[in-house]
DNA sequence: ACCATCCCTCACGCACACGGTAGAGTTTGA
DNA sequence: TCAAACTCTACCGTGTGCGTGAGGGATGGT
């Protein structure tokens, strides 16, 4: 008997997430091995076993590392933070222990709060840049038009 | 007799370099050694001696590197085209070889464009990401409220 | 049972971006 | 002219983020 659950929880070997994701193998057991991975399951013979969220996990990765340039160990207080939410999020309701439950949400809140600050931040100096950037295009294509327009003329003065 | 121009060229030792960019003496010489800071002057004995452009220099690299995580040969290319963009922009018509001073325009367009490609594809990324972390955010602070009112009865429930 | 294809764990290697120190010379102020 | 502070080159060391095998099992189809 398989159950609703079952059927979505399918999972794929190294070598496919490595494609899927573009990430190789030895970076995979590398994230692993540093913490950013939770281990994932294995088959018997010790064939590691990910699931779509391992998946979007390492997507998410990427992302903070190439586009963001974070190192690995800032990723690393990222995805805990990530994870640590989420399971607050999925605690539905054992009451009792409120106090404790209010600590992990102001926890959560300052990790939060902390990333958000860095990364508006990096939008702030990164917009900018774009403005910076932005403007010096339009100068230099300023200044080729005039060049085409003095080259024309020198074109015309020729004949 | 000193000009105007003389009295504006204030320079500046390695020590004072570092301390005002917050880079330290061994990095200044290793951006230039690979290129990324062009010689500066020296003094009699060999210390360097750097100007304000010098110093502007470093800060622009260190943003380009910490804030938008390029690596140096990416930010050697940039501030490589950034100079040829001066030294054009400080070409007053020396007119003749237009076609030439035309397509190091072009070159200067294309290095620009791609620069402002990356800029704004990382902008775009970093903004999603700050919309989902003011999201989470607001959330989590939508359930501190909750639990902070459910501590609260409770604690008027036991007087 | 066999074999092609996958995966496992070490373990060394490498490029990048510097850090640290040695040993010697330079500069500046008293 | 002499000391304290600064700087020079040269060279080896370090942490990060993987790459690259070696040697050996695991899996799935026939």
């Amino acid at each position: 008997m398989t159950s609703a659950a079952d059927e979505k929880a399918q999972r794929f070997q190294i070598g496919e997430v490595a494609e899927r994701t573009g990430v190789t193998q030895r970076t995979l057991r590398f994230y692993e091995e540093k913490g950013l991975l939770n281990p994932p399951e294995r088959m018997e013979g010790g064939f590691r076993l990910y699931s779509e969220e391992d998946i979007q996990r390492i997507e998410y990765i990427r992302q903070l590392q190439q586009l963001l340039g974070f190192t690995l160990a800032d990723i690393k207080e990222m995805v805990e933070a990530e994870e640590l939410r989420q399971q607050i999020i999925a605690t539905f309701r054992p009451d009792r222990e409120l106090p404790a439950r209010l600590e992990r949400t102001q926890r959560i809140i300052d990790a939060l709060t902390r990333q958000l600050e860095v990364v508006d931040h990096k939008v702030e100096h990164l917009q900018k840049m774009q403005e910076d950037l932005r403007s010096k295009l339009t100068r230099m294509e300023t200044r080729k038009k005039e060049l085409q327009g003095a080259l024309a003329r020198e074109a015309k003065d020729k004949k």
